[in-house]
DNA sequence: AAGGCGGGGGA
DNA sequence: TCCCCAGCCTT
């Protein structure tokens, strides 16, 4: 049985970790909330080795809170320039302002307070507390979210609210409850060296005796990536016509857009509207249209559903029959059109079943 | 070329 | 409440 992670991270740590961060105590200078503060924000989407010049080049130019509120925020962006993410930089630069207002120029030693300034959210302010205060709070950055979510086996992604509770119960119960502020860069710097995202050093690693993902070989599945974004849907509503000697009005595409100058079938936006537009090419001779199986198209940008309606034994309008985007084509000259996969396909099912035409499904 | 990244703000 | 966004960096 192993002992908690908390003692084993801490051991790591001692041998393994990073103790020479310019954010961190060193010989020339203490390790304060300011320091921790700005080190944090800047961490906050940027990796470390690219925060510490901007790190030493910010606290030697604005070394306390109120330098930093004393400053303008031209000052403050031009500090900032090339970190990206600028509303951080306009954060910090209220946040130390209200300090200065309401807090007596220094940043607030309370959670609630801390996590009311601007830019300050629950790991930041947890983070904070616990590396400069050595108070025991949690913290969740995307380096604990993966060592959690690996050694506890936790699925899904960690932006959905259920798992990020999941995680944050996982770091509360996990949080040292002695040296909490070595406790805390332990467990970011094992995320940062050995549990990286991907080829991780699995082999020194501290945790991997009771280590889900190890033991069951999911460390390449954990954490699980943001599910594909749901593609936005566009219905189109396709029109099949068909004369009597089984031809079909296909109508060739504009240049821009999907398909640009295929031959495709005349659309609609509403199923409405379908029967008017359909009437403007052909007389329906009083038919009206059988409602074919619907199918969906997948591109990289949305997902069109289409809605085939098929009307047999029209009877084409003369002066439609001429133009140089529309033509009445029989089965045998579609092979030689250029015509989107889907809709060759729906007029093949349709061609080779006329009593039952379905949608290419 | 794609996806990660804490927190703010808009829908 | 959920979802999207920012800008730079790594893979």
């Amino acid at each position: 049985m192993s002992t908690g992670i908390a003692s084993r991270l801490l051991a790591w740590f001692d041998r393994h970790g990073r103790h020479d961060l310019p954010w961190q105590d060193t010989p020339s200078c203490r390790r304060t909330p300011y320091r921790v503060w700005i080190s944090e924000v800047m961490l906050q989407q940027t990796q470390v080795a690219t925060v510490i010049p901007y790190f030493e080049r910010f606290v030697r130019a604005l070394p306390h809170v109120r330098a930093l509120a004393n400053a303008s925020e031209d000052e403050v962006f031009a500090l900032w320039s090339g970190l990206g993410y600028y509303a951080r930089a306009r954060n910090l630069h209220r946040a130390a302002r209200v300090c200065v207002e309401r807090h007596g120029g220094e940043l607030p030693a309370h959670f609630e307070s801390l996590v009311a300034l601007p830019g300050i959210g629950r790991s930041t302010a947890g983070a904070i507390l616990a590396l400069s205060r050595g108070e025991r709070f949690p913290i969740l950055d995307g380096n604990v979210k993966r060592v959690l979510a690996r050694h506890a086996g936790v699925r899904g992604w960690p932006g959905a609210r259920a798992v990020e509770e999941k995680l944050w119960a996982l770091a509360e119960s996990h949080t040292s409850h002695e040296r909490i502020a070595d406790y805390t860069q332990a467990i970011m710097d094992l995320g940062a060296i050995v549990c990286t995202r991907t080829l991780p050093r699995c082999g020194e690693c501290p945790l991997s005796d009771d280590c889900t993902a190890f033991q069951q070989g999911l460390t390449a599945e954990l954490p699980q990536p943001r599910p594909a974004r749901a593609l936005p849907v566009r219905n189109t509503v396709m029109l099949i016509l068909r004369d009597a000697q089984q031809r079909v009005l296909l109508q060739r595409r504009g240049a821009s857009g999907v398909w640009p100058g295929l031959w495709s079938l005349p659309e609609s936006e509403d199923l409405a509207l379908a029967s008017n537009l359909a009437a403007k090419f052909a007389h329906l001779n009083g038919t009206h249209a059988e409602t074919l199986q619907p199918f969906a198209h997948a591109f990289t940008h949305y997902r069109l559903h289409v809605q085939p309606l098929l009307w047999r034994g029209v009877r084409m309008h003369r002066a439609i029959a001429d133009t140089q985007d529309l033509r009445w084509c029989a089965g045998g000259e579609f092979a030689h059109l250029g015509m989107p996969a889907p809709v060759r396909k729906l007029l093949n099912a349709i061609i080779q079943d006329r009593r039952a035409p379905q949608g290419p499904g």
